[in-house]
DNA sequence: TGGTACATGTAAGGGGTTACATGATTTC
DNA sequence: GAAATCATGTAACCCCTTACATGTACCA
């Protein structure tokens, strides 16, 4: 339930209407945390009920202002601070990559070489982000490089392991021919990708 | 919806039960795509019904196995050849690092070095499993490798990203006093943090 | 006066998690 | 005979996405 605490960090910064939050989450939070419209609304409700936030002022349109309570920033802290146990992770593209045997060779390298290109396009974006920020001393500077840092450093690594996976698949692939999606037939051995995967 | 091509590819292997698949999404798939006993046997059912898989077999206990069709196989490769566009990617740690300056630093420096131990600990993990499995030249082993890589790279950058981002967070912060969790107080200029995350 | 930005809300549906519920077969 | 394993299914709830729905204020 973290779109609770973002909402919770985010007013504890400063009061905001859910208008103003939905535009952070439509552009700084974008690739940390995205919410949409209906989901940021619902939750400044249910935090309203629950006594973590309170409409501080009314303003035109139909304006609220959320203001942080006590019991939010108690909670908000609790978050901080408590080491929960990781979510799952899903990877659509390391999935894809587990079934890349049922494909043409040449299709996989493309599928991979493009992989590797999209992780250098977001790392140039992330550069280009770093150039144009006036950085200073203060905790938010220090933070908010430590989150970009990071964007950047997992580019980079997209970039090189895909460079890295489309090098690993042969040039001639006629070998593989009946090995290719057939069965190992066995009644449970399992293969040797399905082991690679484990722990990933 | 990827739940289904995971299915689709598991069984376009080797026939399965719901049972047989629940032990790989367990094991095998469960860092790359976990899944639970009650999704597996739902999304059997509905692919089943959509005529993707048929009930090849009914054993003991009640037990049916399922075999991929030929619009299974071809779900499959559309599935492998369509780029799709990337989903929202969440990151609840990321998202703790973003309002790390509301906790005192060395708390938040103790968040950070935990975090780099846990990817070591992966990492670990994954090069004692690549030591275990016996790689041939086959296409099983080839991207089984390629996906194991990706995680083992992974742990590597996160282990040193955090290592680099617990030193940035000066011994002396007294500077930060103030600044700390309190309001840039203008009406809406953001701060630092805020853009930096942007596009992570 | 017409368009844009401001501003909030609801409804339907998908996918995931946890928990409940049941029963057959094998193994010690 | 008891326990573990095999084997399937359902129900409730949460979070997220998309789409629908509505109305106000500002600016050219």
């Amino acid at each position: 339930m973290s779109l609770r605490h973002a909402l919770l960090g985010l007013l504890d910064a400063r009061p905001a209407s859910g208008y103003d939050l939905l535009k952070t989450f439509e552009t700084s939070m974008a690739n940390v945390w995205p919410a949409t419209q209906s989901q940021v609304y619902g939750e400044l409700g249910r935090l309203t009920d629950a006594g973590l936030l309170e409409v501080s002022a009314e303003g035109a349109r139909g304006r609220k202002e959320y203001t942080i309570t006590d019991p939010g920033r108690a909670e908000l802290r609790t978050w901080l601070l408590a080491p929960e146990p990781p979510r799952p992770v899903r990877s659509e593209m390391l999935l894809r990559v587990f079934f890349l045997d049922r494909i043409a060779a040449d299709r996989a390298r493309a599928y991979l070489t493009a992989q590797g290109a999209a992780a250098e396009a977001r790392g140039a974006g992330l550069a280009a982000l770093e150039e144009s920020v006036p950085w200073d001393d203060g905790p938010l500077s220090t933070y908010g490089r430590i989150a970009l840092e990071y964007g950047k450093r997992q580019a980079a690594m997209q970039a090189s392991w895909a460079a890295w996976a489309a090098a690993q698949i042969p040039a001639d692939t006629s070998a593989w021919d009946g090995a290719t999606g057939g069965a190992p037939a066995g009644g449970g051995e399992g293969g040797a990708a399905d082991r690679a995967a484990e722990n990933q």
